[in-house]
DNA sequence: CTGCGTGTCCCTGGACTGGA
DNA sequence: TCCAGTCCAGGGACACGCAG
Protein backbone atom coordinates (compact mmCIF):
# COMPACT_ATOMS: atom_id res chain seq x y z
CA UNK A 1 0.00 0.00 0.00
CA UNK A 2 1.56 3.28 -1.04
CA UNK A 3 1.66 5.72 2.37
CA UNK A 4 2.88 9.76 2.37
CA UNK A 5 6.15 8.74 2.87
CA UNK A 6 6.78 6.59 -0.18
CA UNK A 7 5.17 9.79 -2.14
CA UNK A 8 7.59 11.63 -0.22
CA UNK A 9 10.64 10.04 -1.14
CA UNK A 10 9.56 10.16 -5.23
CA UNK A 11 9.32 13.78 -4.97
CA UNK A 12 12.19 14.23 -3.14
CA UNK A 13 10.17 16.47 0.16
CA UNK A 14 8.94 15.56 3.37
CA UNK A 15 5.92 13.82 4.30
CA UNK A 16 4.47 17.23 6.02
CA UNK A 17 4.87 19.13 2.46
CA UNK A 18 3.22 15.67 1.05
CA UNK A 19 0.64 16.28 3.45
CA UNK A 20 0.01 19.95 2.66
CA UNK A 21 -0.56 19.21 -0.74
CA UNK A 22 -3.13 16.73 -1.34
CA UNK A 23 -4.90 18.51 1.47
CA UNK A 24 -4.77 22.23 -0.48
CA UNK A 25 -3.07 23.74 2.76
CA UNK A 26 -1.05 26.77 1.61
CA UNK A 27 2.46 26.70 2.19
CA UNK A 28 3.77 24.37 -0.91
CA UNK A 29 4.63 26.12 -4.31
CA UNK A 30 2.25 24.99 -7.22
CA UNK A 31 4.84 23.18 -9.18
CA UNK A 32 5.71 21.16 -6.06
CA UNK A 33 2.36 20.78 -5.79
CA UNK A 34 1.26 19.19 -9.09
CA UNK A 35 4.53 16.73 -9.16
CA UNK A 36 3.34 15.34 -5.81
CA UNK A 37 0.10 15.23 -7.45
CA UNK A 38 0.68 13.39 -10.07
CA UNK A 39 3.12 10.86 -7.99
CA UNK A 40 0.13 9.70 -5.73
CA UNK A 41 -1.85 9.33 -8.70
CA UNK A 42 0.90 7.17 -10.31
CA UNK A 43 1.29 5.30 -7.20
CA UNK A 44 -2.27 4.92 -6.79
CA UNK A 45 -1.89 6.30 -3.16
CA UNK A 46 -5.07 6.00 -1.37
CA UNK A 47 -5.37 8.27 2.29
CA UNK A 48 -5.04 5.94 5.38
CA UNK A 49 -8.07 7.22 7.67
CA UNK A 50 -7.48 5.36 10.79
CA UNK A 51 -4.37 7.41 10.79
CA UNK A 52 -6.31 10.77 10.12
CA UNK A 53 -8.80 9.71 12.82
CA UNK A 54 -5.73 9.48 15.29
CA UNK A 55 -4.64 12.37 14.79
CA UNK A 56 -8.08 14.71 14.50
CA UNK A 57 -9.70 12.50 17.17
CA UNK A 58 -12.94 12.50 14.49
CA UNK A 59 -13.84 11.22 11.11
CA UNK A 60 -16.27 12.70 8.60
CA UNK A 61 -18.19 9.77 9.01
CA UNK A 62 -22.04 8.98 10.30
CA UNK A 63 -22.34 5.31 11.82
CA UNK A 64 -25.59 3.92 11.70
CA UNK A 65 -26.99 1.66 14.07
CA UNK A 66 -29.96 -0.45 13.37
CA UNK A 67 -30.16 -4.21 14.95
CA UNK A 68 -32.45 -6.24 12.83
CA UNK A 69 -33.20 -3.97 10.39
CA UNK A 70 -34.46 -5.12 7.29
CA UNK A 71 -37.38 -4.28 4.11
CA UNK A 72 -37.58 -1.69 1.88
CA UNK A 73 -37.60 1.12 4.04
CA UNK A 74 -33.92 0.47 5.03
CA UNK A 75 -33.04 0.20 1.88
CA UNK A 76 -34.56 3.16 0.82
CA UNK A 77 -33.80 5.53 3.70
CA UNK A 78 -30.15 3.85 3.77
CA UNK A 79 -29.54 4.96 0.32
CA UNK A 80 -30.99 8.83 0.66
CA UNK A 81 -28.94 8.89 3.92
CA UNK A 82 -25.62 7.98 2.15
CA UNK A 83 -26.39 10.08 -1.25
CA UNK A 84 -27.31 12.90 0.66
CA UNK A 85 -24.23 12.25 3.16
CA UNK A 86 -21.88 12.22 0.05
CA UNK A 87 -22.86 15.32 -0.89
CA UNK A 88 -22.34 17.47 2.26
CA UNK A 89 -18.74 15.38 2.23
CA UNK A 90 -19.59 12.68 4.18
CA UNK A 91 -19.48 9.15 4.90
CA UNK A 92 -21.73 6.58 6.32
CA UNK A 93 -21.23 3.25 8.40
CA UNK A 94 -24.02 0.98 8.84
CA UNK A 95 -23.75 -1.47 11.73
CA UNK A 96 -26.81 -4.45 12.24
CA UNK A 97 -25.21 -5.40 15.69
CA UNK A 98 -26.49 -4.88 18.63
CA UNK A 99 -26.71 -1.46 19.97
CA UNK A 100 -24.28 -1.94 22.58
CA UNK A 101 -21.51 -3.48 20.51
CA UNK A 102 -22.11 -0.98 17.83
CA UNK A 103 -21.76 1.95 19.61
CA UNK A 104 -18.37 0.54 21.19
CA UNK A 105 -17.22 -0.39 17.48
CA UNK A 106 -18.13 2.70 16.42
CA UNK A 107 -16.39 4.69 18.96
CA UNK A 108 -13.10 2.56 18.53
CA UNK A 109 -12.93 3.64 14.80
CA UNK A 110 -13.31 7.10 16.09
CA UNK A 111 -16.53 7.79 14.17
CA UNK A 112 -18.36 10.68 16.21
CA UNK A 113 -21.67 11.18 14.86
CA UNK A 114 -24.28 8.06 15.26
CA UNK A 115 -27.84 7.92 14.00
CA UNK A 116 -29.40 5.02 16.25
CA UNK A 117 -32.60 3.44 15.05
CA UNK A 118 -35.03 2.13 17.43
CA UNK A 119 -38.49 1.42 17.80
CA UNK A 120 -40.78 2.80 20.34
CA UNK A 121 -41.02 1.85 23.92
CA UNK A 122 -37.98 -0.94 22.26
CA UNK A 123 -36.48 -1.64 25.47
CA UNK A 124 -32.83 -0.68 25.99
CA UNK A 125 -30.14 -2.24 27.45
CA UNK A 126 -27.61 -1.40 30.92
CA UNK A 127 -24.69 -2.53 28.78
CA UNK A 128 -26.38 -0.56 25.83
CA UNK A 129 -26.91 2.80 28.32
CA UNK A 130 -23.37 2.47 29.53
CA UNK A 131 -22.11 2.54 26.19
CA UNK A 132 -24.35 5.21 25.38
CA UNK A 133 -22.96 7.58 28.45
CA UNK A 134 -19.15 6.79 27.85
CA UNK A 135 -19.96 7.78 24.15
CA UNK A 136 -18.39 11.23 23.73
CA UNK A 137 -20.15 12.42 19.79
CA UNK A 138 -23.52 13.44 18.85
CA UNK A 139 -26.48 10.90 18.68
CA UNK A 140 -29.44 10.84 17.05
CA UNK A 141 -32.22 8.29 18.14
CA UNK A 142 -34.71 7.89 14.89
CA UNK A 143 -37.61 5.79 14.95
CA UNK A 144 -39.73 6.78 17.76
CA UNK A 145 -37.60 5.79 21.09
CA UNK A 146 -36.28 8.10 23.52
CA UNK A 147 -33.14 8.81 24.79
CA UNK A 148 -31.65 11.55 27.24
CA UNK A 149 -28.64 13.60 26.26
CA UNK A 150 -29.27 12.65 22.30
CA UNK A 151 -31.16 14.10 19.62
CA UNK A 152 -34.36 13.22 18.46
CA UNK A 153 -36.91 12.93 15.38
CA UNK A 154 -40.04 11.22 15.92
CA UNK A 155 -42.12 9.58 12.81
CA UNK A 156 -45.97 10.59 13.61
CA UNK A 157 -47.10 7.04 13.20
CA UNK A 158 -50.39 7.73 14.82
CA UNK A 159 -50.64 11.09 12.77
CA UNK A 160 -50.02 9.01 9.42
CA UNK A 161 -52.64 6.38 10.21
CA UNK A 162 -55.40 9.42 10.78
CA UNK A 163 -54.85 10.86 7.49
CA UNK A 164 -55.48 7.65 5.61
CA UNK A 165 -58.73 6.88 7.87
CA UNK A 166 -59.21 10.56 6.67
CA UNK A 167 -58.70 10.20 2.99
CA UNK A 168 -60.90 7.27 3.11
CA UNK A 169 -63.92 9.46 4.91
CA UNK A 170 -63.60 11.65 2.36
CA UNK A 171 -64.01 9.26 -0.15
CA UNK A 172 -67.17 8.07 1.59
CA UNK A 173 -65.98 4.88 3.14
CA UNK A 174 -67.99 4.40 6.30
CA UNK A 175 -66.84 0.19 6.97
CA UNK A 176 -62.49 0.36 7.39
CA UNK A 177 -60.65 -2.28 8.04
CA UNK A 178 -57.18 -1.93 10.21
CA UNK A 179 -54.38 -4.89 9.15
CA UNK A 180 -51.39 -4.23 11.07
CA UNK A 181 -48.61 -4.93 14.20
CA UNK A 182 -48.16 -1.70 15.63
CA UNK A 183 -50.30 0.07 18.61
CA UNK A 184 -49.08 3.78 17.85
CA UNK A 185 -51.15 2.94 14.09
CA UNK A 186 -53.64 1.10 15.23
CA UNK A 187 -54.35 4.21 18.21
CA UNK A 188 -54.01 6.57 15.00
CA UNK A 189 -57.05 4.15 13.41
CA UNK A 190 -59.46 4.50 16.03
CA UNK A 191 -58.84 8.10 16.58
CA UNK A 192 -60.16 8.24 12.99
CA UNK A 193 -63.02 6.50 13.68
CA UNK A 194 -64.09 8.69 16.50
CA UNK A 195 -63.10 12.19 14.28
CA UNK A 196 -65.12 10.64 10.91
CA UNK A 197 -67.52 9.09 13.29
CA UNK A 198 -67.22 6.04 11.20
CA UNK A 199 -68.89 2.29 12.10
CA UNK A 200 -66.67 0.21 14.69
CA UNK A 201 -66.34 -3.46 14.55
CA UNK A 202 -63.78 -5.29 16.17
CA UNK A 203 -63.78 -7.98 13.51
CA UNK A 204 -62.84 -5.24 11.18
CA UNK A 205 -59.38 -4.93 13.34
CA UNK A 206 -56.59 -7.50 12.51
CA UNK A 207 -53.61 -6.70 14.98
CA UNK A 208 -51.07 -9.51 15.44
CA UNK A 209 -47.60 -9.16 17.11
CA UNK A 210 -44.40 -9.10 15.77
CA UNK A 211 -43.37 -11.35 14.51
CA UNK A 212 -45.77 -13.73 13.60
CA UNK A 213 -47.82 -14.01 9.94
CA UNK A 214 -51.39 -12.19 8.95
CA UNK A 215 -53.68 -14.48 10.82
CA UNK A 216 -55.05 -15.86 7.23
CA UNK A 217 -58.23 -17.38 8.66
CA UNK A 218 -59.59 -13.36 9.62
CA UNK A 219 -58.74 -11.55 6.30
CA UNK A 220 -60.78 -14.84 4.71
CA UNK A 221 -63.66 -14.24 6.98
CA UNK A 222 -64.13 -10.79 6.11
CA UNK A 223 -63.40 -10.69 2.72
CA UNK A 224 -65.73 -13.72 2.39
CA UNK A 225 -68.73 -11.62 4.52
CA UNK A 226 -71.62 -10.67 2.65
CA UNK A 227 -71.22 -7.56 0.20
CA UNK A 228 -73.07 -5.22 3.08
CA UNK A 229 -71.49 -6.24 6.13
CA UNK A 230 -67.75 -6.42 4.87
CA UNK A 231 -65.59 -3.27 4.84
CA UNK A 232 -64.97 -1.15 1.98
CA UNK A 233 -61.87 -0.33 2.79
CA UNK A 234 -58.30 -1.63 3.83
CA UNK A 235 -55.47 -0.10 6.13
CA UNK A 236 -52.53 -1.38 6.35
CA UNK A 237 -49.88 -0.65 8.63
CA UNK A 238 -46.56 -1.36 6.25
CA UNK A 239 -45.21 -2.81 3.26
CA UNK A 240 -44.34 -5.69 4.71
CA UNK A 241 -47.93 -6.25 6.21
CA UNK A 242 -48.92 -5.79 2.31
CA UNK A 243 -47.11 -8.35 0.63
CA UNK A 244 -48.88 -10.92 3.04
CA UNK A 245 -52.55 -9.11 2.46
CA UNK A 246 -51.20 -9.29 -1.67
CA UNK A 247 -50.77 -13.04 -1.15
CA UNK A 248 -53.51 -13.88 0.51
CA UNK A 249 -56.05 -11.48 -1.79
CA UNK A 250 -54.87 -12.89 -5.05
CA UNK A 251 -55.33 -16.41 -4.35
CA UNK A 252 -58.75 -15.26 -3.64
CA UNK A 253 -58.57 -13.00 -7.29
CA UNK A 254 -59.74 -10.25 -5.28
CA UNK A 255 -59.59 -7.38 -6.79
CA UNK A 256 -58.21 -3.67 -5.68
CA UNK A 257 -59.76 -1.07 -5.65
CA UNK A 258 -62.82 -2.50 -7.60
CA UNK A 259 -64.16 -4.66 -4.19
CA UNK A 260 -61.53 -3.31 -1.89
CA UNK A 261 -59.75 0.53 -1.58
CA UNK A 262 -56.70 0.38 0.32
CA UNK A 263 -54.15 2.87 2.01
CA UNK A 264 -50.86 1.63 3.13
CA UNK A 265 -48.32 2.68 5.04
CA UNK A 266 -44.76 3.02 4.11
CA UNK A 267 -43.87 5.59 1.10
CA UNK A 268 -41.99 3.70 -0.82
CA UNK A 269 -41.08 3.43 -4.99
CA UNK A 270 -42.43 -0.34 -4.44
CA UNK A 271 -45.97 0.90 -3.76
CA UNK A 272 -46.35 1.78 -7.61
CA UNK A 273 -45.96 -2.25 -8.97
CA UNK A 274 -46.96 -4.50 -5.90
CA UNK A 275 -50.86 -4.37 -7.67
CA UNK A 276 -51.69 -3.94 -11.06
CA UNK A 277 -52.61 -0.12 -9.93
CA UNK A 278 -50.23 2.20 -7.91
CA UNK A 279 -51.42 2.02 -4.60
CA UNK A 280 -52.17 5.27 -2.16
CA UNK A 281 -49.81 5.53 0.52
CA UNK A 282 -49.04 7.57 3.60
CA UNK A 283 -46.04 7.58 5.90
CA UNK A 284 -42.84 10.41 5.77
CA UNK A 285 -41.19 11.43 3.28
CA UNK A 286 -37.95 9.40 3.64
CA UNK A 287 -35.75 12.18 1.53
CA UNK A 288 -36.79 14.88 4.10
CA UNK A 289 -36.12 12.59 6.79
CA UNK A 290 -32.73 12.45 5.82
CA UNK A 291 -32.23 15.24 5.10
CA UNK A 292 -33.87 16.42 8.53
CA UNK A 293 -30.98 13.62 10.27
CA UNK A 294 -27.71 15.34 8.29
CA UNK A 295 -28.90 19.13 9.55
CA UNK A 296 -28.45 17.90 13.12
CA UNK A 297 -25.74 15.75 12.69
CA UNK A 298 -23.57 17.24 9.87
CA UNK A 299 -24.01 20.78 11.52
CA UNK A 300 -25.29 22.61 9.11
CA UNK A 301 -26.92 24.79 11.67
CA UNK A 302 -24.40 25.17 14.34
CA UNK A 303 -25.45 27.85 15.88
CA UNK A 304 -29.14 27.00 15.65
CA UNK A 305 -28.05 23.40 17.77
CA UNK A 306 -25.25 24.37 20.00
CA UNK A 307 -26.02 23.28 23.56
CA UNK A 308 -29.11 21.34 22.84
CA UNK A 309 -30.69 18.82 22.09
CA UNK A 310 -33.21 18.86 19.28
CA UNK A 311 -36.95 17.35 19.37
CA UNK A 312 -38.98 17.18 16.37
CA UNK A 313 -41.30 15.13 14.40
CA UNK A 314 -41.23 14.84 10.89
CA UNK A 315 -44.72 14.69 9.24
CA UNK A 316 -46.22 11.86 7.08
CA UNK A 317 -47.65 12.67 4.02
CA UNK A 318 -50.72 10.73 2.13
CA UNK A 319 -49.61 10.30 -1.80
CA UNK A 320 -52.66 9.92 -4.13
CA UNK A 321 -52.47 7.51 -6.63
CA UNK A 322 -55.23 4.41 -7.82
CA UNK A 323 -56.29 2.38 -4.87
CA UNK A 324 -59.15 4.32 -3.72
CA UNK A 325 -62.58 4.51 -5.36
CA UNK A 326 -65.72 5.53 -3.86
CA UNK A 327 -67.43 2.73 -2.20
CA UNK A 328 -70.71 3.60 -4.75
CA UNK A 329 -68.36 3.24 -7.89
CA UNK A 330 -67.58 -0.73 -6.51
CA UNK A 331 -67.81 -3.73 -8.30
C1' DC B 1 6.64 -15.61 33.22
C1' DT B 2 5.41 -10.89 34.09
C1' DG B 3 5.74 -6.11 33.73
C1' DC B 4 7.73 -2.20 31.94
C1' DG B 5 9.86 0.73 28.46
C1' DT B 6 10.63 1.70 23.72
C1' DG B 7 9.79 1.80 18.90
C1' DT B 8 6.66 1.60 14.99
C1' DC B 9 2.67 2.61 12.33
C1' DC B 10 0.58 7.16 9.56
C1' DC B 11 -0.67 11.65 9.48
C1' DT B 12 -1.37 16.53 11.04
C1' DG B 13 -0.16 21.02 12.59
C1' DG B 14 2.70 24.28 14.96
C1' DA B 15 7.38 25.78 15.40
C1' DC B 16 11.40 26.45 13.16
C1' DT B 17 15.09 27.13 9.31
C1' DG B 18 17.23 28.73 5.15
C1' DG B 19 17.41 31.32 1.05
C1' DA B 20 15.98 35.15 -1.86
C1' DT C 1 10.66 40.09 5.78
C1' DC C 2 8.47 36.56 3.43
C1' DC C 3 7.95 32.23 1.35
C1' DA C 4 8.85 27.33 0.83
C1' DG C 5 10.10 23.63 3.02
C1' DT C 6 11.69 20.81 7.23
C1' DC C 7 11.49 19.18 11.94
C1' DC C 8 9.21 17.18 15.55
C1' DA C 9 5.61 16.07 18.92
C1' DG C 10 1.69 13.55 19.56
C1' DG C 11 -2.26 10.45 19.14
C1' DG C 12 -3.74 4.68 20.48
C1' DA C 13 -2.62 0.01 19.68
C1' DC C 14 0.54 -3.31 19.34
C1' DA C 15 5.05 -5.80 18.91
C1' DC C 16 9.31 -6.49 20.74
C1' DG C 17 13.24 -6.57 23.92
C1' DC C 18 15.00 -6.47 28.41
C1' DA C 19 15.18 -6.73 33.45
C1' DG C 20 13.57 -8.69 37.60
Amino acid sequence: MTTIKDIAKAAGVTIATVSRALNNEPGVNELTRSKIVALANELNYIPNFAAKRLVNKRSNCIGIIWHGARGLFFSHWCNSLQKRADQRGFSTMISLAHPDKAIRQFSEHFIDRLIFWSSPGLPLSLSFLQQKEKFAGSMLVMGGNVLENAHRIGIDRKGAIFKAVQHLAEFGHRSIAFIGQDEEKLSGFMHGLLEFQLSYHPDFIIHYPRPSSLPEAKLLALIGKKPQERPTAFVLDSHGVLFEFNKIVRKQQVRIPEQFSVVVYDSIPEMEQVFDIPLTTVGPNIEQLTEAALDILTGDQPDAFQGRWVDMNVESELTVRESVLRPENRS
